[in-house]
DNA sequence: CCAAAAGTGTTGGTCTTACACCCATGC
DNA sequence: GCATGGGTGTAAGACCAACACTTTTGG
């Protein structure tokens, strides 16, 4: 057998397909879920919406981009991101082979200053479960993200990362009843989630129009797996 | 603003990473699970284990290129094939920026006739509790594997796919024993899975060292999301 | 005083767990 | 006849789902 060059790990001839990441963002507001979407500017997509995304750098990790793109789109950084699922089918993107990982990324308020810059038509909130047909694969994308996080809200504790600081317990059964789509019982939510031990209650009170409601917040903000409902 | 260029969506400069896929794959016997590993030959992890790879080509999906690679390696094809996590710290591979999806793969039985061809030093199966220590990121890819596999063992009929075409419930309760790392109570696992609906009794029966038992096999063999254990 | 959301327990049903003995076969 | 895994039902406890009235505030 004939000795191999020290690249023979690469040796499959490969037209260096592009790596890209896109990003779901996810927030809540009104009790209904949104999701970010910007507009493709060229290409045969132009016009398209899609989720923001874009190149891997050299010297950046596909996390890192994830974070980079959704930072320079919106300002945000440190809120909830998980690498959701990888695309390559060869035609995804026509114009270019392009084999982008997806996020899911999700953040407590919508009222960011996006600002769409050069590299977009347009940056819009969509809400999650009415969105357009959107470029390359990314419808793909939009129900791998929606699934995932209606999954991940069920046993894991990452709904802290849609709430703000400070909310009531009917606020964060709204979350939940917006994004499964189901109504809870109000009591055997609250006895439910007070006996996980998540939360904090704080002394001060939700002043509002009607009758103040207790204020309570996350002990930990940290991904931990744990039947919520 | 200036006009941009058509190809202004992949503007970043790159250095092309280039795109890989691993593929772990699992099967049981004797009431152990297995994942087969390469040795790989060159470069800096020369002579270390590691999960069987490579290059995408330009003219498949990741998901082909693992069924390929799989393939190739064992002669297997059409089992149960799920990619796992994409991968991609600029220096994961020292030799060469690499991006690689990997997949998780199950066979009903390891007597595969596998052969290192001229790619690989050697080809081996290990016992997953006790892997070696691997090349590149593949520990990590391993703890992902397994947690994936004992995860969706309990959440989906995946199990279908570790079995030959026909059981005994014993065996069944066997493989979930062995991969869950605890016991079941015979008769609780019986009534649960029989309850299920998803396996059909076959008149014959499995002759054997002592009391004949009953063979089952699998009604429909077709991943789907539904509650085992 | 009225509207609106907050807060609070009990009960019945379902599901889960624990547990022990007889059976059919090969040797 | 004995060793080995196959086959079976019941009872207690845990968990879950359903359900209605009172409280507190703003207007």
């Amino acid at each position: 057998m004939a000795s191999e060059p020290p690249e023979h790990r690469f040796a499959g001839v490969q037209q260096h397909p592009l790596v890209a990441v896109d990003v779901a963002l996810f927030a809540l507001t009104g009790g209904a879920l949104y999701c970010l979407l910007v507009q493709v500017k060229d290409g045969s997509f132009a016009g398209k919406w899609a989720f923001p995304g874009g190149l891997v750098r050299a010297d950046e990790s596909l996390d890192d981009a994830a974070e980079r793109e959704l930072f320079e789109l919106t300002g945000v950084r440190g809120g909830y991101i998980e690498q959701l699922y990888t695309f390559g089918r060869p035609e995804r993107d026509p114009a270019r082979r392009v084999v982008s990982a997806s996020y899911l990324a999700l953040v407590a308020n919508l009222n960011l200053s996006v600002n769409a810059g050069a590299r977009y038509g347009a940056v819009k909130w969509f809400a999650a479960d009415k969105l357009p047909p959107l470029a390359y694969d990314h419808d793909q994308v939009g129900r791998m993200a929606l699934q995932r996080l209606r999954a991940k809200l069920q046993y894991t504790n990452i709904v802290y990362s849609l709430l703000p600081k400070e909310f009531t317990l009917g606020e964060l059964q709204e979350v939940y009843e917006t994004i499964l789509h189901r109504r809870l019982d109000r009591r055997n939510f609250r006895k439910k989630i007070l006996a996980l031990g998540l939360l904090r209650q704080l002394s001060k009170k939700r002043l509002g129009t009607h009758r103040p409601a207790a204020l309570y917040a996350f002990k930990q903000k940290r991904p931990m797996v744990i039947e919520m409902v």
